[in-house]
DNA sequence: GTCTATATATAGATAGAC
DNA sequence: GTCTATCTATATATAGAC
């Protein structure tokens, strides 16, 4: 209830390290990378987020609320719908030049604190319960066809996509939308 | 043809580098874990790769030297054969905590040398191509059974394992062994 | 809330002795 | 080939003025 005004430096600060941990990774960016952009101090930022890793924990945060937004708002939807609704997220990441906060920080899991580490267990598995719950919905209305247990299906599609839009930089731009439209096709009979 | 003895301090550099980075990430990694481990002063690594880079660039053509061995040696058996030598590398990896080292690359394409960049590019299409060897010829021989191109089919598989590796660390470590168990059925008629 | 100034640590890299 | 010593750059983070 506090701070309703004024939320605009914090804000960027998230909007921006967002980006950065997307494009260069949590590593590699860094404090001055996000001075550089919004035109504030490195000092300043550690008034908004005493550590980075505190930077890191409100990113994931934003992102599990985003998801759970997204959810709700084609919570009617087809279950079709649904699913090229979660992969047009990746086509807009694409076609951005960026990679998903999950596919980035999951190969720096080693390195990231404690806490950035369980939010981010929160949201994969937020996310591979929805895309189970699309595909059991999927199969009940016969719209999707597979052999496999829904969630097992869940884990090859989620693979598929959080890889393809870092790996299709490297082997063919057309290679996402070859996973994408492949990731389709198999769910028809 | 030179250098044949006294290659010990190199290519143990070489892989606990390797390993260093399929743990930590390029990023996180510095000259200092190589010396803690092996016992050797970062100025001295420097004698044998004069950058990170050139390290770096060394590891890749390690593993494509691998890769190569590997593919060779198998290329006489069957298709499965072939599939489920090529799975139990990532088995291997799995079990000993580690990521793939396209996957741990592929997130810090950004940030990393344009050598090593082209090296990995190398490696990855080679991989690419094999795996779609692969499926074409259990396809021929009525083994492996989908419905689209073989290189399509190669991308789905790829991406699976490469990203499970990686998530099953997060979700779940027995998910490793559905997407692998699920990369074969999904072949089988 | 943002600034200057600074602390502290660590990175990759080089020079030159042994 | 490995060492000590050092350079330069950059990182996260803190103290205190404004």
């Amino acid at each position: 209830m506090y701070q309703i005004y004024n939320m605009g430096t914090k804000e960027s600060i998230i909007n921006i390290a967002d980006d950065l941990i997307r494009g260069q990774g949590f590593n590699a960016f860094s404090f001055k990378d996000i001075s550089n952009t919004i035109g504030i101090k490195t000092a300043s930022i550690h008034y908004h987020f005493p550590t980075k890793s505190d930077l890191g924990v409100a990113i994931l945060k934003k992102h599990i609320e985003q998801f759970e937004a997204l959810k709700l708002s084609v919570a009617s939807k087809s279950p079709m719908v649904k699913l090229e609704r979660f992969l047009s997220i990746y086509s807009k990441m694409k076609s951005e030049g960026k990679i998903c906060l999950i596919g980035s920080l999951i190969s720096d899991l080693n390195t990231i604190d404690e806490n950035i580490k369980t939010e981010l267990g929160v949201l994969t598995k937020k996310l591979l319960a929805w895309i189970t719950e699309i595909l059991e919905e999927g199969k009940r209305k016969a719209i999707f066809h597979f052999k496999v247990a829904p969630r097992a299906k869940a884990l090859m599609i989620l693979t598929n996509i959080v890889a393809i839009v870092q790996l299709s930089r490297l082997t063919n731009d057309d290679d996402f939308t070859i996973v994408k439209n492949t990731i389709i096709k198999e769910l028809k009979p």
